[in-house]
DNA sequence: CGTTAGATTTCCT
DNA sequence: GGAAATCTAACGT
């Protein structure tokens, strides 16, 4: 079942933490999400909505349940879903899945030797794995092709909160949650 | 590589 | 003079 936009008109920080475990969808690909970030609208100087309202982060102020994808050192694309209601800026980074279908397409994405659950490992190897670009930016994920579903099987792990990955300003804060010592998170 | 703010230049009413 | 267009350089979930 899909995510109804109500899910995401919440504190960034529950929707970050209530998405480990739902499931990502593009096309015929799929995974489990294992690590997501949450970026604040207040008080979050690594937040690019912190800046401001520009052209490029204008999706994160509107509303929620949208995909904000941005490239990140010219090299690779990053995955962001809208959180908060209309008009408070706040997004969550998914940071890894564990892939579930399309695995073979996935691979033809990625380098042939990468084992099933690194597929999709990482900021940069999920939108490249699901083949998610710039193009989706703005995109509704409670419509096709790209969306977040329900999942009927409970977590099977605890949930581990830390300081973000590869940020300088407010490094301190816990806003990374990750399903613990998965295969398919972060090392 | 793209975005951004700030600087510099253009050019127009 | 000042707005708009263009250039530049720093920096990045």
């Amino acid at each position: 079942m899909i995510l109804s936009r109500h899910f995401y008109a919440r504190p960034t920080v529950e929707v970050a933490r209530d998405l480990l475990g739902k499931i990502l969808t593009h096309g015929e690909c799929s995974g489990l999400i294992i690590e997501t970030e949450a970026y604040l609208g207040h008080h979050d100087l690594a937040a690019h909505s912190a800046a401001g309202l520009t052209e490029r982060t204008r999706v994160i102020f509107g509303p929620p349940g949208h995909a904000y994808v941005y490239l990140s050192y010219g090299i690779h694309e990053c995955f962001n879903i809208v959180a908060e209601p209309e008009g408070q800026p706040g997004c969550v980074l998914i940071r890894a899945l564990a892939p579930l279908t399309g695995l073979d397409l996935m691979r033809t994405r990625r380098q042939a030797s990468t084992p099933d659950h690194r597929l999709a490992a990482g900021p940069g190897n999920l939108t490249r794995a699901l083949n998610i670009t710039r193009q989706l930016y703005g995109h509704d994920l409670t419509r096709q092709p790209l969306s977040v579903h329900t999942n009927p099987a409970p977590l099977t792990r605890e949930i581990e909160i830390t300081p973000r990955i590869g940020i300088t300003k407010s490094a301190d804060l816990l806003l990374r949650f990750m399903l613990r010592k998965h295969p398919s998170a972060s090392r």
